[in-house]
RNA sequence: GGUAGCGUGGCCGAGCGGCUAGGCAAGGCUCUGCAAAAGCCUCUACUCCGGUUCGAAUCCGGACGCUACCUCCA
């Protein structure tokens, strides 16, 4: 816990130092996906970033409780009156219950999400199971004044909450945008004239007879509008006030901005501490969304199973790639980029396989300790697993010259470097070995090999050759190296 | 139009005023029966134009180009 973490923090666009609001306690909240498709790369970089501060924190010594939701009623397809909700939209399309679109796409997400190595959060909560909740806040928002009632349905009133916090926290503080401009600017669209304000949001909206997903509420008939499931949830197992919340820059405006104005409508605070966004994967830059029909989904990569995929991507190359670059930054996707990643990350391993097998020497001639600093500091500066993995890949040529013996370590010294090694890669990072043989596998091998090797010794190199030929056709590349002959599934 | 931000070597990507990451590709070398694999070495870039500074990819101003958000979105 003496690591000096610092957190870039929307709320400020500075970097601040991380100090918890009730040490040794973390509450931290991610935003999860709508279920009602498959996840796709750009669901995987929050979960990931969140994954590796999760991680971190806890390596620290934090006792973290991350909670990150699950939304499965509430989002509109768009702010008309005819708004439906996306579930059930998803549902009637193909004819089943809502319920049937949220298991089967929530067990997706989880699905790639552990091929990921994505920790599960300490609590998952879904919508649909705090809708009580829900009420319960939009009925505090409406009683002090900053929400009203109109035929059934629920609007939060920005105007009045702006007036209210002028001069401390304007609505717009976390996203910069000026309500004035907002005024402005913002598109006009249909059947509005239940709002009293353009800028105003929904609530709670009024279930038309046809619409099969509903709830009982004070209000009638209807289902929660979309930011306010997050308020709830987050308030409910994380305090009105807990340290960190995350999601996509796509979610700054205005599902934030609309959460933060909720619960201080509810509870007079920023619900957050520190506001931590990621920004997007794009692919020939722009954005991939789901919306906008260019977003490539998890199994897909995992299969080589889309046009645009050359070929198939294990879900550590998409990890490992994801981790290359800053969750700041924009990352654009191409076979090219995801290809180098892919060699570059089985380097790493390969090298990393070969330390277990170092021996120690009698003096080291690596010091160790500044190596082990920087790689802290890199992480401790806003989380930039970018340089991290640069160091990992500095250890990586430490560990080539161990086995060949041009460098050496103590025993001590090697205990640690395989200490730190694994804490910055696989406690951290959350990066592991995707080698999967089985143990018939191995030693079919393993025979295969020795007789190929009695035959190199006769100088038999047809022999040899066709064996290595043949491995080769079946999928299986020979590597013949001065410490006797590996293998590895192509 | 408003609000954030970006433009780095063949490609991907760090960088937050001097020490100028890293990966991939490429070239060379080592190893090897050959090949592959692997390892080692090499490769100095910051869109443009001004300014500040002893010194700028990094700060300031301007131009051009690009992206995200302002509608659902991770």
């Amino acid at each position: 816990m003496d690591q000096n973490l610092q957190i870039f923090n929307s709320l400020s666009r500075k970097k601040e130092d991380f100090k918890p609001i009730n040490p040794p306690f973390v509450g931290m909240y991610l935003c999860g996906p709508t279920v009602y498709g498959d996840a796709h790369l750009g669901h995987a970089r929050p979960a990931i970033m969140f994954d590796v501060l999760f991680r971190y924190l806890r390596h620290l010594g934090y006792k973290v409780r991350y909670v990150r939701n699950i939304t499965d009623v509430g989002h509109l397809e768009n702010d008309l009156d005819e708004g439906e909700d996306k579930i059930a939209k998803k549902a009637k399309l193909e004819q089943i219950e809502p319920m049937e679109v949220v298991q089967y796409y929530t067990d997706n997400y989880h699905r790639d999400m552990k091929s990921l190595n994505v920790l599960s959060p300490s609590i998952e909560p879904s919508a649909s199971g705090h809708i009580i909740e829900q009420i319960k806040m939009i009925e505090a928002i409406i009683q002090h004044g900053m929400a009203y009632e109109v035929e059934g349905s629920v609007y939060f009133d920005v105007l009045a909450y702006d007036a209210k916090y002028k001069g401390q926290e304007r609505y717009g503080i976390l996203s910069g945008r000026i309500i004035e401009d907002l005024l402005n600017t913002t598109r006009e669209l249909d059947g509005q004239e239940e709002k009293r304000n353009t800028l105003d949001f929904a609530l709670w909206k009024k279930a038309k007879p046809e619409h099969i997903m509903r709830w009982p509420s004070p209000w009638g008939d209807g289902f929660p509008g979309w930011h306010i499931e997050c308020s709830a949830m987050s308030g409910k197992y994380l305090g009105e006030k807990f340290d960190i919340h995350g999601g996509g820059m796509d979610l700054l405006f205005p599902h934030h901005e609309g959460e933060i104005a909720q619960s201080r409508a509810a509870n007079g605070v920023n619900p957050a501490k520190y506001w931590m966004h990621c920004n997007m994967i794009t692919l020939d830059g722009k954005k991939m969304g789901k919306s906008l029909g260019n977003a490539i989904s998890l199994e897909q990569f995992f299969k080589g199973d889309h046009p645009i995929l050359e070929q198939a991507y294990t879900p550590m190359t998409i990890r490992f790639f994801i981790l290359q670059a800053h969750y700041r930054s924009t990352v654009d996707f191409s076979n090219e980029a995801l290809i180098a990643a892919e060699k570059g990350f089985n380097r790493l391993m390969s090298a990393y396989e070969i330390l277990n097998k170092i021996e120690a020497g009698t003096e080291s001639t690596i010091n160790l300790h500044p190596w082990i600093q920087n790689a802290y500091d890199a992480i401790n500066d806003d989380f930039n697993t970018a340089i991290l993995i640069s160091y990992l890949f500095e250890a990586c040529s430490w560990i080539h010259g161990l086995n060949e013996k041009r460098l050496s370590l103590n025993p001590t010294d090697l205990d640690t470097f395989k200490k730190y090694m694994m804490v910055f890669t696989e406690d951290i990072l959350g990066l592991k070995n995707e080698k999967s043989a089985n143990s018939s596998e191995e030693g079919l091998m393993d025979l295969i090999l020795n007789l190929r090797m009695k035959v190199r010794a006769n100088k038999d190199f047809a022999t040899s050759d066709e064996i290595r030929d043949r491995l080769l056709e079946l999928g299986y590349a020979i590597k013949d190296g001065k410490e006797g002959t590996g293998w590895g599934r192509i």
